[in-house]
RNA sequence: GUCCCCGUAGCUCAGUGGACAGAGCGCGGGACUUCUAAUCCCGGCGUCGCAGGUUCGAAUCCUGCCGGGGACACCA
């Protein structure tokens, strides 16, 4: 169903039109404009009809402007618009009409601000996806909170939507992991290494790991690869539990092992070659990605026979791609930019449609302490984990911080503010909305079943039906621009008309059946905040 | 050198074709005998990096330049 909103724009444009056309004015129906102003003041919603009229109708949008709203009939959603700026028509939104949402939100519930935008379209998402060599970094937060309200979204927006984790548990950085792991075994039995080599894993979680694997009875010289598998599966199933801590669930955990065992790099490689797109030259083998945009062609197979990472990648998107799904969402880690490319150049390589792949790039996690940037170094094995993150901040405060920028710009998380209990925090400040309504909720008496909507005349009032009108539209909006950034400052905003409404307004004891319908509009908000909180994975205390 | 992101209020950032450019924080004042003051109200804060161009209209689109960050392996 569309959202109340929606159909409020879509009633004033095609009555716009037709008011034109009345005045033997033509334009295309898609040419109409009609949406929120860009200030308060401007009215509920603002069309630029006239300037776009200016052309066809050979006189200034002002008079056009005149004349459309002059022409405006009696109409169940708008009252005749007023003209303002130079020709701009503001529309206020009746009351009635715009009470009816207080209902309709109540009666949807937690399904309230779905829509049918993604018609049961199947999408797979695929991220964070860090390898299984060490713990979860706090960027690897970023892009779980990320991807996991992404798909939310997308879900709330009528996309049946998978969640994946590719694990690159085979190769040559498990084989890394597993020396490391023979290295701090050594350790353990007394014989100090000297010199750290190049490459390896030098982090501390790896001693821990080979102290477990002795605990748990393991003879102390292994084999580097079976060292390498081990430490990797318990490394992932540790991610797996931090990530359930975060609120991430994924529906599929994909081995890139079990992808090599089954043969699908082998036959990745021999479907490009019959394709043509893979060629031999100097001894390697090109993938011919340039005849897609790529900057340069890539070799798949070295002049010594091994693959490059980039052949069981493609094997990976081929096995996703074959699975049928109507999309394929890449959330890459911005040291992959350069990747984005060959991988555009696969699927079509491959024979799919170039948009069958979107990839998105999740920006990098700066951590601010003190007004200072935190140290980091990858190099050292110095790094904040998400574990610590959380830890530190909490689970709320940390997908809020996460999720309040577009993904694909860099964020400052400031962890003072982050940890900050007043207001300055606006987890915090919208969590309090919801928890102030349901304090009312307790104190209410029992709701007496009648009001009538149509008695919420206040500004405060009309601001929060407004709000709660717009939300579909909202959640629609960002999942369909994968902007999950959208939800906090809705939120924020939503949380402020409610706090501002509080304080200026008596719910429970004002006079005769205003009380119900205030409670009801309480009660709506409450739903509302309850879901945006519920997409972005924060949790909805009852009381602070 | 090529590519990507960014440059907007003191700070952190919204806003990508519409009205005199917005929010939060910070700063200064004020509001609880009444449903949660983790709240609210009032106040100042701008060469939208620079220069051209397109448009009735540009922070937004195009071109060039300047500044910051990142990516550009027969690494993974």
């Amino acid at each position: 169903m569309k959202s109340r909103y929606l159909r409020a724009v879509e009633e004033i444009a095609q009555q716009l039109l037709a008011i034109a056309r009345s005045q033997g004015w033509e334009i295309a129906e898609d040419a109409v404009l009609v949406q929120p102003p860009s200030e308060p003041g401007h009215g509920d919603l603002t069309s630029n009809l006239a300037f776009r009229l200016a052309r066809v109708a050979r006189r200034p949008p002002q008079a056009i402007a005149e004349t459309l709203a002059q022409n405006w009939p009696e109409h169940p959603v708008a009252d005749a618009p007023e003209v303002g700026g130079a020709g701009f028509l503001n529309f206020r939104l009746k009351t009635l009409w715009l009470a009816a949402v207080v209902d309709e939100v109540l009666e949807q519930g937690p399904q309230y601000g779905n829509s049918e935008e993604g018609k049961g379209r199947r999408a797979l998402l695929e991220f964070v996806s860090a390898n299984p060599t060490g713990p979860l970094v706090v960027a690897n937060g970023r892009a779980a909170a990320v991807g996991d309200t992404l798909a939310r979204l997308m879900e709330a927006a009528g996309w049946q939507v998978e969640r994946e984790y590719y694990v690159n548990d085979a190769g040559n950085q498990i084989q890394r992991l597993g020396q490391a792991m023979a290295l701090r075994l050594q350790e353990l039995r007394g014989q100090p290494v000297a010199v750290w080599p190049e490459g390896v894993y030098p982090g501390a979680y790896v001693r821990r790991l080979a102290e477990r694997w002795l605990a748990e009875g393991r003879p102390a010289a292994a084999e580097v690869e079976e060292l390498g598998r081990w430490a990797a599966e318990v490394l992932r199933a540790e991610q797996e539990e931090e990530l359930l801590r975060f609120g991430v669930r994924y529906d599929r955990w994909f081995s890139e092992r079990g992808l090599r065992e089954s043969g699908a790099c082998e036959a990745v490689l021999s479907q490009l070659r019959a394709a043509g797109w893979l060629v031999e030259e100097e001894g390697a083998q090109w993938f011919l990605s340039t005849h897609w945009g790529d900057d340069k062609n890539r070799v798949m197979v070295k002049s010594d026979g091994s693959w490059t990472y980039f052949v069981p990648d493609a094997a990976y998107h081929a096995d996703k791609l074959a699975r049928g799904y109507d999309l394929l969402i890449d959330l890459l880690g911005p040291d992959h930019h350069g990747y984005l490319g060959r991988l555009k150049a696969l699927v079509q390589a491959l024979g799919y449609p170039e948009d069958r792949l979107e990839v998105r790039i999740v920006q990098l996690v700066r951590l601010v302490r003190g007004g200072e940037p935190v140290r980091m170094s990858k190099r050292e094995g110095e790094f904040v984990t998400l574990a610590e993150l959380v830890d530190e901040v909490g689970v709320d405060p940390a997908r809020w911080f996460f999720l309040e920028r577009a993904m694909d710009t860099p964020l400052d998380f400031d962890l003072d503010l982050a940890q900050l209990r007043t207001n300055e925090n606006p987890v915090y400040y919208v969590q309090y909305a919801a928890a102030r309504i349901k304090s009312l909720l307790r104190s209410a008496e029992a709701p007496s079943q009648t009001y009538s909507a149509a008695e919420l005349v206040e500004p405060e009032e009309r601001a929060l039906l407004l709000g709660l009108a717009r939300f579909p539209e909202v959640v629609a909006e960002a999942a369909r621009e994968r902007a999950p950034h959208y939800l906090p400052r809705f939120l924020t905003e939503l949380a402020g008309d409610f706090h501002l409404f509080y304080r200026r307004h008596r719910i429970l004891n004002a006079p005769g059946t205003l009380a119900a319908a205030r409670l009801a509009l309480a009660r709506a908000v409450l739903v509302v905040l309850e879901r945006g909180l519920g997409l972005m994975g924060i949790s909805v205390p009852d009381r602070m």
